[in-house]
DNA sequence: TTTATTTAGGATATAAAAGGTCTTAATTAT
DNA sequence: ATAATTAAGACCTTTTATATCCTAAATAAA
């Protein structure tokens, strides 16, 4: 359907959970998911994927839970979404090539390149660490208006 | 998964087709079918999604078939996509303000905003026709290297 | 008017993906 | 030793994707 899936918005969720807490803390599932709004099995389940793809690390045991895996401003959004998605492909022909046997003689072959690199782009063009920080404006930002 | 269905694709396909034909021939699906790689009957289902969206015209009975709705040059990719799949969002909180509680103050939001936008400016931007003329240039092309 | 051909519309079927829960094992600070 | 926590994966339910099939309606032509 075109769509990010829930697992892929919570893996976002959870980054910047991550990013927002002081260094060095290790978060909890049970923290991620209560703060972030995320079904809290689900979140442990979305949590294995990104350890998994290299984004967060975790530590077991008691005091265990997660950390980023590098600083925030060297993650971006694509990271975390294709940590827990796997790679986004807008069309199967852009798999690899010969995926779809007309790909060398379709002109709409050519759209779904260009789409696909865009969207690559936007999606690797922003850090989690930035993301963070424009949600703090944000915050601010709201809370004044509401005052 | 975030990808095209084979039923937009099997749609654009079959659009393409269409926009290939001399001026005012009549379609069959099975024709579609055949030249396209489409299921025969899963052919039928997507042409009659591109009729309630205004996207082709069907002819019932003997001589029946399909045709475009209107000028190739007036229908763009979009249209055709969207005419089979619905409206297509990157993710929920695009279909509408509130469909996602954070919207308001969720920094991620802008950048799918982003994203759907740039997306969706693609897909719009190049008409059945333009696309019909990419493809011919392509086959010589193709047939010239074959040589 | 009858017939053959074609789409319309919907029922049905199967498989895959999405979304979510649960259990058991492994790890580790205390 | 014990309690707390993640790891791993089994399991479940619902929805979507993909596809097929059947009957009705339309209609050009015989
Ligand atoms: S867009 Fe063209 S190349 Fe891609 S899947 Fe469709 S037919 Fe194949
Ligand atoms: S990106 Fe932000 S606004 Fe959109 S669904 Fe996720 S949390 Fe909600």
């Amino acid at each position: 359907m075109m769509r990010l899936t829930r697992a892929g918005e919570y893996g976002v969720r959870a980054a910047l959970h991550l990013a927002n807490q002081p260094e060095g803390k290790i978060t909890f599932v049970s923290e991620i998911s209560e703060k972030q709004d995320v079904p809290r099995h689900f979140a442990a389940k979305v949590m294995q994927l990104l350890v998994r793809s290299g984004v967060v690390r975790s530590h077991r045991g008691v005091k265990g839970g997660f950390t980023l895996a590098r600083p925030a401003s060297k993650i971006t959004l694509k990271d975390v979404i294709e940590g827990v998605e796997g790679q986004i492909f807008l069309n199967l022909c852009l798999i690899k090539k010969g995926e779809c046997p007309r790909d060398d003689t379709c002109p709409v072959h050519l759209i779904w390149r260009e789409a696909q690199d865009k969207l690559m782009e936007i999606l690797d063009g922003v850090t989690v660490a930035e993301l963070a920080e424009t949600g703090r404006a944000l915050e601010k930002k709201m809370s004044k208006k509401k005052r």
